[in-house]
DNA sequence: CTGAAAGCGCTAACAG
DNA sequence: CTGTTAGCGCTTTCAG
């Protein structure tokens, strides 16, 4: 196995200069430069790992911390691990992956050891005890999901707000004015995710600026039985609302129905379905889902995006931020935008326009 | 951040003294254990692993090479990597996540660097480029699946022969003298990835065996027409063959139909229903999935499992007899058996019986 | 533009 | 049972 000593034999140069021709941190003559490349390729010649790391304090890893077994999402999980990893290939970094059950000792291991130059965190929730431990280490941790106290730590997330806002706007739009959002399972709720108020918050809030109602269920379980009720119970409140249309007109386009919890959205399909209700016809459905399942369901379901390529892409883009020359002073939330796609299951617009 | 040239100098111990404690590779006195260790503790020593990997020539991690993307069976990534990195753990190593798509060179890149003591390499095909490399590297490498030529390796995979013939002989206990096995979809197909055939053959020569009829239909795309196109098949093959039964006894069960590939059970459900035909009454259905999985479609499905943290972690146990002291000499293919479950789609028993 | 040499922090002989 | 010492293979001053 071949050392940067014999690459710089081979190549008739000095060990030093093996080492500043492979890094670029200082002018070499292209000459010299050919020669010890010629030599690399002919030993092939790969670093050694831990030797770099020792003498140049950068291990060329970064650490992922991920919440196996407790993920609210479990789809989206493997496409951001994904992306994490190759995002840092291209940084010729690589990525140790580590389970949350370890809880905040895995931080500091991470740290102690010296097992990576930067840390990702993902599924953070509103008050989480990694937190503290997380803002007081030396390496630089980047948050996936915006927990209460960001403690000046770098988060990135999709943006809930945006996301709650933007399915109860596109369901006023399309004529409707009485909202019903199916909310997350209990555990989600029970865990106190940030984004499980957020996005509540914002639909609630869109809606009483636009002046319609809505009524916001949660938690709803994944289970046939609570997603009917649910369902059951959206629409009542809807109908109940009908005769009391203060201004007569029947511009009432049905019940507008958000799914915040994508799991939910084939058995809230399936009730709708039980009780003949046609989406698209009677009601309108938008659901957070990733545009792929969302246009994988029968009938395709109008969705706003959550992609989690998208916020795992803008993950590595601060990660490798957070790991370059200018340090990002403090920290810093970034929000990545989501998108409304209708699809067949909203209806066509305001019955009155 | 403190060494072991701290921790010696606060115990009073020398340095070598202080790496023996931690790896208990020489009898210590208890009174200097508890020195070392109280000191250790006060400065909360962590070894730096670049220099341990570089002086002791372990790294204390292991390699896994992901399908990501290309994985026939997402479901079963997730708890296969989570079952890997937490068995690790338990044996004081760390898992670095490496992405198929980089090829045969990830392989060279974890070897050359010095990476990591082993690798696991999952999803390995019937015929995979990257078995030659593989088996040219100084580290161990674990194969999750079978290649054809497993070239002196070690490989872990749920057996699929066994899975197949279970399949069939389960659906022949019940009574059914018609069986037909919807197979992989496409892709799988194309990539000869090696427990298509296995299932296939295996469920074949069980048929054989048992003197019953078996259609294999293969591939079927993971689409509801082709789904609906084979199910369609497979019910005029059952039929078509009760007119000929040789001994004019009414001892048919109906047809047996085996699932092969997990992902297209909701559609052959789906199909099933749509013709009016009752699985459980008019025929069996069996289908390969996960447990869990089997247990929560409607109606919960007949299944042989394919518990993929079973396979994983037969994986890890393999994994570190291949770092443990005694070598284990050449290859191996170790097979985890799969178990069969009867749930709501199967017959209750033979109709003459 | 290039070399020489001093470590980085740990392990594993070798010596008692 | 414990200490001394020589590297592991690389990066990075310091010289030229």
């Amino acid at each position: 196995m071949p050392t940067s000593k014999d690459v710089a034999r081979l190549a008739g140069v000095s060990q030093s200069t093996v080492s500043y021709v492979m890094s670029g941190k200082r002018p070499i003559s292209e000459e010299v430069r050919q020669r010890v490349q010629a030599a690399i390729e002919e030993l092939t010649y790969h670093p050694n790992a831990g030797a770099r790391a020792l003498a140049g304090r950068r291990t060329h890893v970064v650490g992922l911390v991920v919440p196996f077994g407790a993920s609210a999402d479990p789809g989206g999980l493997l496409p951001f691990i994904e992306t994490i990893a190759s995002g840092a290939r291209e940084h010729d970094h690589d990525v140790l992956l580590v389970t949350a059950d370890e809880g905040t000792s895995a931080l500091t291991r991470l740290e102690g050891r010296r097992l990576c130059d930067a840390i990702v965190l993902m599924e953070v929730e509103a008050r989480d005890e990694r937190i503290a431990v997380a803002s007081g280490l030396r390496v630089p941790v980047l948050l996936v999901g915006v927990p209460e106290e960001p403690d000046g730590l770098v988060c990135v997330d999709l943006d809930f707000a945006a996301a709650g806002r933007l399915a109860v706007e596109g369901l006023v739009e399309r004529g409707h004015r009485r909202i019903a959002v199916l909310g997350y399972p209990p555990e989600a709720v029970e865990r106190d995710i940030g984004y499980v108020r957020r996005f509540g918050d914002a639909a609630l809030a869109a809606a009483s600026a636009a002046g319609v109602e809505c009524a916001l269920l949660s938690p709803v379980a994944h289970t046939a039985a609570a997603v009917r009720a649910a369902v059951g119970r959206a629409l009542e409140t809807a109908r109940d609302g009908d005769g009391a249309d203060d201004d007569g007109l029947d511009d009432d386009a049905g019940l507008g129905l958000v799914v915040a919890s994508g799991g939910a959205v084939p058995l809230a399909l399936t009730a709708l379905a039980e009780r003949g209700v046609v989406p698209g016809r009677d009601v309108s459905v938008v659901a957070m889902l990733p545009d792929a399942t969302a246009a994988a369901t029968s009938p395709p379901v109008s969705n706003v995006s959550t992609e989690s390529r998208d916020v795992s892409r803008r993950a590595v883009q601060e990660l490798f931020r957070l790991l370059g020359d200018d340090p990002p002073t403090g920290g810093g939330v970034h929000l990545v935008p989501p998108r409304l796609t209708h699809r067949r299951t909203t209806v066509a617009g305001p019955a009155g326009a």
